[in-house]
DNA sequence: TTGCTACAGAGAATGATTCTCATTAAAGAA
DNA sequence: TTCTTTAATGAGAATCATTCTCTGTAGCAA
C-alpha cells in the first residue's frame, strides 16, 4: 500500500497523520497472520529504530478507537490486530498456536437468519463470529 | 454441591484429594458467572485464609488438564474458568462486560452438519463455539 | 512562520500469571 | 497406626504484556 493512500485513510479518520501512523498501519495492512503489537514493533523497527513500542500500543488503540483496524484476544490472552474489518471468524490450532481466518458467506447468511429467528432477550447483537479450535493435521 | 461428590470427582480423574482442591472445584461449580483466578481466590479466601493465589492458578490449570474444568480468555485478556464442559458459546455485552452462556441445541446441530459439510483443508476440528458481541438493552 | 495542541519517546508502574524453592500433607506400604 | 515417597502448597520473586506519566517534539491551522 502507498504512502498517499495510507495518508488519505489516515487522515479521513480526523487523525493527524504522522510518520509513525503511517509505518504502523501499513505494518498492519501488510501483515498476513494477526500480529501483535512486539511483532508490529520487531516488523518496523530496522527501518525505524527511533519509534517506541509504548507508541506502537498507543497508536493501535488508537487505530482501534477510529475504526481503522479490528483487535481480539487470542488463547494465551495477547492482543491481536487485524486491518481486515469485516467481521470473520478464527481458526486456533492447538498445536501450532496460529491463527488464521476463516470466511464462509452461506455461513455467516445461515448464523444471520439463525439469530433473527432467535432473538436474545434484551440484547442486541452487533457482531457474531466462530471460534473453531483443533489442530493442523499431517 | 457436597464434599463427597466432590471427591469423587477430583479422584476418579486420578488427582490427589487435598483440601484446596476441594475449595477451589466447589467455588467453580458454584459460581455463577465466569470467574476469574482472583474471584474464586477472593470467594474462598474468607474461610481458607491460608490458601494462597498462586495455589489457585496452580489448581485451576490441573483441573483444565484433568478435563475438569474449561478455561476461555476475556476481551480484556483475563483467563475465565467454567465448570461446565459442554463446549458452549459466549455472549459479551460491550456495555457492562458481562460474559453470558448461550446454548442451543439446533444450532450447534446447524454447525456440526456444516463443518460435515464444509472440511477445512488439513485441519482437524475439535469445537466450534459462537461469540456474540452487542450490548444489553433496557 | 508561529503557536496551539495533540503526538511521540523513555522508562517507570501495573496487573495477571508463572516460577522457584522450601515446607507440608496425601496415599500407599509396612 | 506409623513410615516413606512423592506430589501439592505457600510465599514471594520473576516475568510478560500493557498502560501510564511526564517531558520534549512535530502536525497543522491561522
Amino acid at each position: 500500500m502507498n504512502i498517499n493512500k495510507v495518508k488519505n485513510i489516515i487522515s479521513e479518520s480526523g487523525l493527524k497523520f504522522t510518520h509513525q501512523r503511517m509505518v504502523i498501519y501499513k505494518s498492519i495492512v501488510d501483515a498476513e497472520n494477526h500480529p501483535t503489537a512486539e511483532h508490529v514493533f520487531d516488523s518496523i523497527k530496522t527501518q525505524n529504530p527511533s519509534i517506541s513500542l509504548g507508541t506502537v500500543y498507543k497508536t493501535l488503540d488508537t487505530f482501534v478507537n477510529a475504526g481503522l483496524i479490528q483487535k481480539f484476544v487470542d488463547n494465551k490472552g495477547v492482543m491481536r490486530f487485524d486491518a481486515i474489518l469485516e467481521a470473520h471468524s478464527h481458526i486456533y490450532c492447538r498445536k501450532t498456536n496460529e491463527i488464521s481466518d476463516y470466511q464462509n458467506k452461506a455461513l455467516e447468511l445461515m448464523l444471520k437468519d439463525f439469530f433473527e429467528k432467535h432473538k436474545i432477550e434484551d440484547f442486541e447483537i452487533d457482531e457474531i463470529s466462530i471460534v473453531i479450535k483443533g489442530q493442523k493435521v499431517q
